[in-house]
DNA sequence: ATTTAGTTTAACCAAATGGTTAACAAATGT
DNA sequence: ACATTTGTTAACCATTTGGTTAAACTAAAT
């Protein structure tokens, strides 16, 4: 079955799909348009991936699934808040800065299809933010950090790292700021947001 | 020319647009959908607005101008900076509860077409945050707040109000909680984001 | 050499889609 | 009263789009 060539057609065909959907969205994208990016014929998409829509999911699928793990072993190790924190930011601005439409993408499309994030949680390597909520509370209690939901201080640190690139284009607009003075911004925030964070919760 | 029913057929398709467009993006929206939700003929829709994307264009400039005039307000008063951080959030997130759609809508949109920005910063009462910039920089002079860049400040201001909207289904996910304890979380939101920040930038 | 199974393509198809046309109805002006 | 402009519709059209089919090609198995 398996093909000489370096790459076999089924995962060429998931890039070019992936380049595709993440640019112009499930709606936005071309069935020929994704066939001319692989090379390849649209007749074949279909052999590999019956439908349009079962490609779709398997990109996000695989989207979803380069961004999870990570979340996941930051906010389930055993560092300290801070470190947690400190590592979470700068893990996570430097990996969507090579994956830059990935976090539009997911958000987007998820808010099209809501339903869609069910059929996430069941699959493993989900998220779960159960330790991250426990060692807040442990904080609070030993007085190391300001009374603050867990729920929330999660929701402020994804706010403050994922935010600015989705909004990029506003932003760039509001700070009248050109691509290249809004990356260097972006690289700043590493350090400046954990400071943030910190700072906020700190007694 | 102005017909006698209550409102106008051109105010009518603009709202019935809005309607479709914020839920299901350019590509998603079908003409045909926003003739039947506006109860008239597709023809219509063309002797009216030209073509799809002058509506679709007309629609998005009609969402941004709600949500732009009430950033400049805020951004652009008399008050001190604490009480701008307290009235943006209060206001803001009270305000897209009202509009659920909106920031994605206007974000997914941004996002595909970023030209498109270019277009809205000539317009009047594009949102200007110069007042606010020196409002931060006079705050640091004086050691009322701990240096931060006033980009940064704004950034997450932003992000902290907005995202947790942009994002609900993912943070629903992550958070396993239902639409009901998501609504409840944001409305705590109103205070919380704002002490946050506040003291994220205390001394 | 022939079969067999998997792979790839050109040509095709039906449905959907944005947009147009021509006729009709309702106001409006004279 | 009548003509003219404005508003509205049903029917139509060309193109695009996701998807199918049947045939051709490839490479391993017999």
């Amino acid at each position: 079955m398996t093909r000489t060539k370096d790459i076999t057609a089924e995962t060429n065909i998931l890039n070019a799909a992936k380049r595709i959907f993440q640019k112009k969205g499930m709606d936005g994208a071309r069935m020929q348009e994704i066939a001319d990016e692989a090379g390849i014929n649209k007749a074949l998409l279909h052999y590999y991936y019956r439908s349009k829509q079962l490609l779709f999911e398997a990109v996000f699928k695989s989207a979803f699934m380069l961004l999870a793990p990570q979340l996941n072993k930051i906010l389930n190790n055993d560092d300290s808040l801070n470190d947690k924190i400190k590592n979470f930011t700068k893990n996570y601005i430097s990996f969507i800065i090579k994956h830059p439409y990935l976090p539009n993408f997911i958000i987007s499309e998820l808010n099209r299809n809501p339903e869609f994030v069910e059929k996430l949680i069941s699959e493993k390597n989900f998220p779960t933010i159960q330790k991250f909520k426990n060692q807040v509370l442990e904080n609070i209690e030993n007085g190391l950090i300001t009374p603050i939901k867990p729920e929330h201080l999660f929701i402020n640190i994804m706010a403050l790292n994922i935010f600015p690139f989705i909004a990029s284009p506003l932003l760039k607009g509001f700070l009248k700021i050109d691509a290249k003075n809004y990356e260097q911004l972006m690289e700043e925030r590493a350090t400046e947001v954990s400071n943030f964070i910190i700072n906020a919760i700190k007694i």
